[in-house]
RNA sequence: GGCCCGUUCGUCUAGGGGUUAGGACACCAGAUUUUCAUUCUGGUAACAGGGGUUCGAUUCCCCUACGGGCUACCA
């Protein structure tokens, strides 16, 4: 029997979604694809202690912006609403109780201080895992040691109490993982794990396993944190008679800082050169800003491009994937084992490569943005020739404007360097000729004007090398940058010549004598 | 500390019992050019160490080292 392939993302809405969970996201988005099955967002908010306004909305608009669509979630509806766990409160307990009935679970009155002296005691009894397990729940006070009338009577005075899953003592618990094979754990390494908070909320670990069971999920990709837990997973899958539908796993290698040093974590922030949220996050408790991949500049494409490469690949030398051609690309198999240390330096080169493979209108469009937030007038014609010579040097869209302001202002420095160098009373001369020149050629293109300033370096015995970068200074004052002779044509005879003129008086200084 | 997972160029990785160990980013050099960039060509650079198994291990097994994760009434 084929049951429909159905994954599901589920964030705990305690902060802005960092890049390693988008990452997850997208695995389970190209997963659930591939497979023709569906995707789900589920918002894991059962600790309400940790509820941060905003946060909710930014896993939404962090994944629309990446191209990830969801087929049920909190806004989009679906058969299993709700979606969110804190609004899906009052069916866990059943399920808790149902353990509880079963003899796999039980109730816990120790408050927060015996929890903390157990502990105690145990370290200082040099135990290597101090955890409340099958050998320690004999000391405490819950409903295994304690009479039966006591618990009664301390559940109807209503004395917080949570429900620890009772974890056998000596059990091999065997779990495989679709990414590395077959996991052994023994259930003397697993605590009693609390299943329902005295708050009445389920942890994360009943409500997973509940959720994922009604939701009918067929597959959890998630990170490698959770591989500890998954055996504790199965367990719960077991005792609550859902073994046969239990979904396969596949936990995801880390997201490792570039020193190796640790996983990435959203306390990262821009610390490490570069931005570990997709957009920009403000902190509604500090009010701190961390900067965003959307607002650095990074196409959604480059990004979701760069992000599928980061522990995955598709076994060809093929780099550059649409999200069709990586969900088609796509297999669990042939996602990494190990960790995967960040590295910026790719997704900038993946940014240029969608950026150049745009075309000059739409490129234009990114200048005519910026230009217009300066309030600078400019056809669309321009633009396009500006995006045109521009492309093949910029990184991110901005750099349009960043990098090729000298197009609409003129300069109002000069690179020194050059203007010792190059500046000198031969080329001024020459420049002086060109100018005057200008306005006589006919059609005014870059090969003509480059024509034109060959013939009058002709005149005066001189090679084109010889005064190119002093032009170059004059007219924008910087080093480098496309071609001279576009950049005139495009500037136009007029502002050419006037660029000229202010040169010529401003860098007289810096003629030899 | 305990438990779990991992380890191929600086980075992301392909590969797999016998290969000149392949690609990409980055880096370096050359070519082109009016500069810088692009582009093209070329180059440096890796199987963590030790034991097995085997005719032969980078590939399979074990140990060690190193790295990472988990170890909450957080997810």
């Amino acid at each position: 029997m084929e049951r429909e392939v159905r994954v599901r993302f589920a964030p705990s809405p305690t902060g802005p979604l960092h890049i390693g969970g988008v990452r997850t996201a997208l695995y389970n988005y190209l997963f659930a694809k591939k497979m023709g099955g569906k995707m789900l967002l589920r918002i894991e908010d059962t600790d309400q202690n940790r509820f941060v306004p905003g946060a909710e909305d930014y896993i939404f608009q962090s994944l629309e912006w990446c191209g990830i669509k969801l087929d049920e979630s909190p806004v989009h509806g679906g058969p299993h609403a709700p979606y969110r766990q804190s609004e899906r409160k009052p069916m866990y307990m059943d399920y808790a109780l149902k353990l509880v009935n079963d003899g796999h679970a039980y109730y816990a009155f120790d408050t927060a201080e015996e929890l903390d002296a157990m502990r105690e005691r145990l370290k200082a009894a040099k135990v290597a895992t101090p955890q409340y397990n099958a050998i320690t729940r004999n000391t405490m006070r819950n409903s295994l040691t304690l009479p039966e009338d006591e618990v009664k009577e301390l559940l109807e005075s209503g004395t917080p109490y949570v429900i620890r899953l009772k974890v056998p003592r000596k059990e091999e618990i065997r779990l495989k993982d679709l990414i590395r094979g077959w996991v052994l754990v023994h259930s003397s390494s697993i605590d009693d794990k609390v299943l329902m908070k005295s708050d009445g909320m389920p942890t994360y670990h009943l409500a997973n396993i509940v959720d994922d069971h009604l939701m009918d999920i067929t597959h959890v990709i998630r990170g490698e944190e959770w591989l500890p837990s998954a055996p504790l997973h199965v367990l719960l899958y077991r005792y609550l008679g859902w073994e046969s539908t239990m979904p396969e796993f596949a936990h995801l290698p880390l997201l490792l800082k570039p020193d190796g040093n640790g996983k990435l974590s959203k306390r990262d922030g821009d610390k490490l050169g570069f931005p570990v949220f997709p957009l920009e996050w403000h902190d509604p408790f500090t009010g701190e800003k961390s900067s965003g991949y959307r607002e650095s500049g990074y196409l959604p494409e480059a990004f979701v491009n760069f992000l599928a490469f980061l522990g995955w690949n598709p076994g060809t030398h093929q780099e550059i994937f649409s999200m069709d051609e990586l969900a088609e690309a796509f297999s669990i198999e042939r996602i990494g084992k190990s960790g995967t240390r960040f590295d910026i330096n790719k997704a900038r080169w993946y940014n240029e490569q969608y950026l150049r493979a745009k075309p000059d209108a739409e490129l234009a469009q990114y200048l005519l943005a910026a230009l217009a937030e300066h309030n600078i007038a400019c056809s669309e014609e321009k633009a396009v020739k500006i995006a045109s010579v521009m492309k093949e040097r910029v990184t991110f869209p901005q750099d349009f404007w960043r990098e090729a302001a000298y197009f609409f202002v003129a300069p109002e420095t000069y690179n020194e360097k050059v203007a010792e160098k190059k500046w000198n009373n031969a080329a001024v001369a020459v420049f002086e000729d060109f100018k005057n020149q200008l306005p006589n050629i006919q059609e005014y293109t870059a090969d003509n004007i480059k024509a034109l300033l060959l013939q009058i370096l002709e005149q005066h015995n001189m090679k084109i090398g010889q005064v190119m970068q002093a032009l170059r200074l004059a007219l924008t004052g910087l080093e480098a940058g496309p071609d001279l002779m576009a950049i005139i044509e495009i500037i136009g005879p007029d502002e050419t010549a006037k660029r000229i003129e202010t040169a010529t008086e401003k860098l007289q200084a810096y003629i030899p004598s």
